[in-house]
DNA sequence: CTTGAAGTTAAACAAACGTTTGATTAGGAT
DNA sequence: ATCCTAATCAAACGTTTGTTTAACTTCAAG
């Protein structure tokens, strides 16, 4: 039966292709806009294989939604319930998730892009990635900041803010890339990373691009 | 007299209900999962119609998009450059944009969502629009900023963080409220403006929000 | 009364959609 | 040698897509 070697996948081939294609063109067509044939040439694969390893075309978004925010929310758990205060916890968060960010920046694209369509099946997925980040957020960074200063801060709302500041990069970088090609000003992902924990730690005075000492 | 673009007197009807049902059903559905006869369905009009008035399915689009974001260049143009210390006008603008952000809601989902996808026709408008927004940054806020404190801030970072957080609330309502349908920590849009007020200027400890009895 | 443009309509168009079917291959297990 | 199962394929399924056409209604201006 599982005589095979360690491997799950049996070809580690056309599955693999198609989730590669798929998050590549969802990115950039969007889900709706991209067809099953366009899916099937770029993975270089028959049409009907699509249909028989994810069941369908929303399939293989659901698969692709699941595999990156149960990434995105391990980064939360490792991170910011961890050692060190409030400040060191947060700093680290940030900069483990904006380099994930970035090494999955389609599977970002993709996700926040879907984020508001009413789609019921896909709706109920994220939902319930959401609610576990938001428990992390409120238990490991809303109720010890109110306990240190006594300022609440509702974590469905700073869950989204953080979400949507690191991934503010990902998000407008097609459009970016118009409005200043080949800029000198670019900033690599260590230096942005920085800019956004000074930003979330001490405002726009502590958010310059250059590192300071902390 | 051909008149068929700007003159709202006539009738002030199909083509108005045309663009409210687009704004609501792309906001909902996505620009690309919404089809002709469902648009002109809730529009209650007849299907050419949409194509009588802005030439394709990506004419609204667009007219949607060029709405949207002449509005929020305005309200930029009209609080970033006004009077006031850097912090003042940088807590007008926020609290001004997440206004219209709240009441244009639908169409601030269309254009976040339609923000990483590549059609070329649709990437060249907002890369319009992001050009001003970037140029007005840079000329009212990192300019000044750096003269004051000789910290350089990238306005081509710094605009779509300042533009994501504030829409987070938005971009992530759907999820969010099937993540807390009890609404003892909802926030209302005052307390939301205030609460990235703080968090831009001082950082989190700066962002609290009145604690509700939960 | 005539004319013409603007608004509106039903009908039709080819193309593309997501999905399913049934046949076929390959290879290890019985 | 036979059987089983996963993998792959070409072809076709019935819908639905965005767009276009030509005819019809209003209705104010000539």
């Amino acid at each position: 039966m599982k005589n095979k070697s360690d491997n799950k996948e049996p070809k580690m081939d056309s599955r693999e292709r198609i989730l590669q294609a798929a998050v590549s063109l969802f990115a950039r067509h969007g889900f709706a806009a991209t067809g099953m044939r366009e899916l099937a040439a770029h993975a270089e694969v028959n049409i009907s294989m699509v249909g028989y390893f994810f069941g369908s075309k929303k399939g293989v978004l659901k698969e692709i939604l699941d595999s990156f925010l149960s990434g995105y929310l391990a980064i939360a758990r490792e991170e910011l319930a961890g050692a060190g205060d409030l400040h060191a916890r947060l700093a680290r968060f940030i900069v483990s998730a904006v380099s994930y960010f970035e090494v999955q920046r389609d599977s970002l694209i993709i996700a926040i892009s879907e984020l508001p369509h009413d789609d019921p099946e896909i709706i109920e997925h994220k939902a319930g990635w959401a609610r576990q980040m938001v428990g992390i957020v409120n238990r490991e960074v809303c109720q010890p900041h109110a306990a240190e200063t006594g300022k609440h801060i509702p974590p469905t709302s700073f869950s989204p803010m953080l979400t949507a500041l690191m991934a503010s990069r990902y998000l407008f970088a097609p459009v970016m890339e118009k409005v200043e090609p080949g800029s000198s000003e670019t900033v690599n992902r260590e230096e942005y990373a920085k800019m956004i924990v000074g930003l979330v730690l001490h405002g726009i005075s502590g958010s310059e691009s250059r590192a300071t000492t902390s």
